[in-house]
DNA sequence: TTGCGGTGAACAAACGATTGCCCTATGTTA
DNA sequence: TAACATAGGGCAATCGTTTGTTCACCGCAA
């Protein structure tokens, strides 16, 4: 249905390369300015678009990436996703976005499905240590960027923040309120966040000189779910823990529910501290302490490492690191939400 | 870098053309056994994958699809873009998501790229009434289905909810609370949502005899931001409203916001009811009344529309209507949460 | 020997765009 | 006047697949 070199070339009576140059403006063309304002106005008229699958056929670029998450409908992921795509529109890319579930298997289904579209790069947030799906995608020489998880160290082009140092901040926040027995809702070992935020809150434990309890370490998983369950086994404990670092804001949201449901208040009873400062995280009521990381840049600087490594390709495994921060709101110091009432509302989408 | 049909054709020292029949199973392919074997075991020994590039150029087809809305962080649009990507990745398609921001000239620039990407079709959920950008689409002949948001009145294929309806249920449950200053945060005139629902609240007024008051409604978009700013407009009236409806569960969510900080409490000073039950919409303190809608259900059935109407060839306007429902929480009936607690906590995303 | 039908594959033309190279006039210079 | 620039475009290959058509061969019957 749209126009077509061809059709354009027959109608200005020329040859199709000649309103391909036109069009693309080549600048070692020489052409009388007669035929070039016919074929010109004939271009905008029709609004000509070169077709992308021809283009993109003979010039073996796309201009399309692809995001691999386990689900959008995670705050963290969406947030990631707009920094993703406000650092590739702007260049001239538009996004795929795959959902995984966090199953390998269509981790798999998906990365094969782009290497036969020929995306140009991937973004990968679902990544497993040691994943086989990483490996693969290097020795396609697929253009990809990890974020937020690594899978094998330092090999890879890497975004994200210190695990380690945003653990300890939190658990030292935790220490430094006077509590002891602080839990730890983890996430799984098979991934790199889960294992370097456990080793964070171990290292603030150990440097205290807190004697590490393991019964109060429970792998929660990232979700909300998880962490829901793990909460309800730390609080049956004999001796229950006063506060919690939990790998993720959904998992603190878990640990709310799970403390609402038996009645303890949050922080009186039960501090928490999360992980990310997801949007939802100002929301809740008391405010959910956290460790804040900028999840829209990490999107928006993956994209643009990407896009450099498309464009000069070269793969440097350059690792980008933000420093995370302790952001203090009510699940963790009471009356801390207070100086929140008053300012204005956060910004937010629409509808 | 990945293997080509040609070359796979050199080593099995064949034509081209043999080995592609093979890999597509062509039923009309009259080989020999051991031509076919020995073609067989090249495919998967490389496993090879036809270049989508090329066969989307041969065919016409890229089984891709698109998504505009305006912003995924909007956790309604993380839902919607599920149930979108649920139906569409069992047929071969995938994703690509566009972001407007509601902005009119970022979605004609997003449809134009997908249109010279030759996209196989593309779900629309950003829409104005009388939209240019629909009606391009509609003259373009790029199949397209209508989410949540309708344009011009009845020729679209769309997928949405009885709005009317659902604003009257939600107006009507504050009535038959009691309440007589009911407040309405409405969407802009120039959405389809918007004017529904703005409708259904009237209609339900009109219907119990309460005269309307024209201060009590106050445009505030579908946002956070703006159900804010209105609801503070409201709460600054000589006789404020006692009870809202808000368009949008997020322009509730702003409307929790201004009443918090003006130490009123929900539902006792202020009962507010919001519409779509975003998973946002059920972890609020009190947890918000809603008309519910099934919002990964649009999406899926959107998706088998446009599917459907790829496949087929034909674009028939149907309209696909679901019932909205409302869910009564804390927000406008005290204690309507308790029999919540110790339920199973909600399924909820990956990290 | 001629003709015929069936096998098993090769041929070639698309699908649209890009791009290095070639060709033909019309001046220009020696 | 012959050689040569230069301007203004055309030619054709190429990207990787798909698919309608053609072709060579072999065995067999007449």
């Amino acid at each position: 249905m749209p126009v077509t070199l061809k059709e354009l070339a027959a109608r200005a009576n020329v040859h199709p390369s000649t309103v391909s140059r036109v069009a693309n403006n080549d600048p070692g063309l020489r052409i009388a300015t007669t035929t070039r304002t016919r074929i010109e106005a004939l271009l905008r008229e029709t609004e000509y678009r070169p077709n992308g699958v021809a283009r993109g056929l003979k010039l073996r670029t796309t201009l399309v990436l692809a995001v691999v998450i386990p689900d959008i409908t995670n705050p963290f992921f969406a947030a990631l996703f707009r920094g993703i795509e406000d650092g590739a529109t702007p260049r001239g890319y538009q996004v795929l976005l795959c959902n995984t579930d966090g199953i390998p298997e269509r981790q798999r289904a998906h990365l094969q499905s782009l290497a036969a579209r020929r995306v140009d790069g991937v973004i990968l947030a679902s990544t497993f240590l040691k994943d086989p799906a990483v490996r693969w995608l290097r020795h396609q020489r697929t253009p990809y960027v990890l974020v937020n998880r690594f899978s094998d160290d330092g090999i890879d082009p890497f975004v994200g923040s210190d695990d380690v140092m945003g653990a300890t901040l939190a658990t030292q926040h935790l220490i430094g309120l006077g509590h002891v027995r602080i839990g730890h809702l983890a996430g799984q070992p098979t991934v790199s966040t889960g294992i370097l935020r456990r080793k964070g809150y171990s290292a603030a434990l150990a440097e205290a000189g807190i004697a590490a309890d393991p019964e109060l370490v429970v792998e929660s998983g990232f979700i909300e779910e998880g962490g829901a369950q793990a909460m309800d086994r730390l609080l049956s404990l004999n001796d229950p823990p006063t506060a919690i670092f939990a790998v993720t804001d959904m998992t603190a949201v878990g640990a709310y529910g799970a403390a609402r449901r038996r009645g303890l208040r949050i922080p009186e009873d039960l501090a928490i501290v999360g992980y990310n400062d997801i949007p939802l995280a100002g929301r809740l009521i008391p405010g959910l302490t956290t460790v804040h990381v900028p999840i829209h840049e990490f999107g928006s600087v993956a994209a643009r490492m990407l896009l450099e490594q498309i464009e000069t390709g070269v793969l440097t495994p350059r690792r980008v690191m933000f420093s995370p921060q302790l952001l203090v709101r009510g699940s963790s110091v009471a009356g801390a939400d207070e100086h929140l009432a008053g300012r204005p509302a956060p910004r937010s989408p629409a509808e």
